[in-house]
DNA sequence: ATGGTGGGTAGCCCA
C-alpha cells in the first residue's frame, strides 16, 4: 500500500509544526505541498529529514507560489513545467519507485486567476486558462501511469461548491474554467479520485475562505484534487479529507487530501 | 452584503 497526500499549506515555514503534526498523525509515504511561499534555499528541510522524508523536491521562489514533494519512498526528479511561461514556480514532477518504473507524481499549483472572469479585463484569468490549455497539450502525450495532484483552483461540479447558482460568475466555478478543465480531463481520461471515493452529491470541500462570514456558514469549495491515469485510478483503495486541520490554530485555508493505492 | 482575512514582503502583491 502506498499513501500519497496533497496540501496547499499557504507558507510552509509559518506552518512547519502543523505539517509535522499532520505527518505524525497520518504517515503518508509522500506529501505534495503547494504555496510553500519560500525560496529553495529557505526551505525547512530539517523536520522532513527527521521524520524520514529523505527525498525532497522543492520548486520554490521568494514570496509567492512554490511547490514541494517530500517522499520517504525512493524518488527522482522528473520535470519542472512552466505552463504560464512566466517563471512562476507552480509544478514539480517526480518518479516514484526508480527511474523508468512505477508512477509519475505531478504536483501542481494552478493559478487562482484573479477576481474578474474576463481575460480582456483581467490578464490573470487569461493566464489561468492558458496554463490549463498548455497542461492539456502535455497530458495528450502522457504514456505512463501518472497521478496529478494539487490546488487546481477550480471546483468543476455543481456540488463542488456550497451554492452553484451563487457562484457561476465567480472565478473558480465559471463555465469557461470548467469547460477548459474538462478538456484537460478528456485529454488523458483522468480519474477524479475525490469523486470516485466521495460520490456526487456528497459534500467534499477542501477550502474555506479566511473571511469568517463564509467559514461560519460552511461555505466551502472543492478546489484541491487528485487525478489518476485510468489504470492507476483503478488501484486506489481509500481516499479522505483531513478537515480537522482547518480548525487548528492559525490554519491554512486548504485542507489535506490523502489517497491510498494498492501498489 | 460589493466588504471581509491572511500570507510574504517592503512601501503592495497575491490568494
Amino acid at each position: 500500500m502506498v499513501s500519497i497526500a496533497t496540501w496547499n499549506i499557504n507558507s510552509v515555514r509559518l506552518r512547519i509544526d502543523q505539517v509535522e503534526r499532520f505527518l505524525r498523525e497520518h504517515e503518508p509515504d509522500v506529501l505534495c505541498l503547494q504555496e510553500i511561499k519560500c525560496a529553495e534555499d529557505k526551505f525547512p528541510h530539517e523536520m522532513f529529514e527527521r521524520l524520514g522524508y529523505a527525498n525532497r523536491f522543492v520548486h520554490g521562489q521568494k514570496g509567492y507560489h512554490g511547490v514541494a514533494t517530500l517522499s520517504r519512498l525512493p524518488a527522482t526528479e522528473f520535470s519542472r513545467h512552466d505552463w504560464q511561461d512566466n517563471g512562476e514556480a507552480r509544478h514539480v514532477g517526480v518518479e516514484l519507485g526508480g527511474a523508468g518504473q512505477g508512477m509519475v507524481l505531478e504536483n501542481v499549483y494552478i493559478p487562482a486567476g484573479g477576481d474578474v472572469a474576463d481575460r480582456e479585463v483581467n490578464p490573470k484569468f487569461g493566464q489561468k486558462l492558458d496554463f490549463l490549455e498548455r497542461m492539456t497539450r502535455w497530458a495528450e502525450a502522457i504514456d505512463r501511469p501518472t497521478l496529478i495532484v494539487g490546488d487546481f483552483n477550480i471546483a468543476p461540479l455543481d456540488c463542488d461548491v456550497y451554492d452553484h447558482k451563487a457562484l457561476i460568475k465567480v472565478v473558480s466555478h465559471t463555465a469557461i474554467e470548467i469547460e477548459t478543465l474538462g478538456a484537460f480531463r478528456d485529454a488523458h481520461g483522468w480519474v477524479d479520485l475525490g469523486r470516485k471515493h466521495i460520490p456526487v452529491p456528497e459534500r467534499n470541500w477542501t477550502w474555506w475562505s479566511y473571511r469568517t462570514f463564509w467559514q461560519e456558514k460552511d461555505r466551502g469549495r472543492r478546489l484541491d484534487h487528485m487525478w489518476a491515469s485510468p489504470d492507476l485510478g483503478a488501484q486506489s483503495r481509500a481516499h479522505r479529507l483531513v478537515e480537522d486541520t482547518r480548525r487548528w490554530e492559525q490554519p491554512s485555508d486548504h485542507v489535506p487530501l490523502i489517497t491510498e493505492f494498492d501498489l
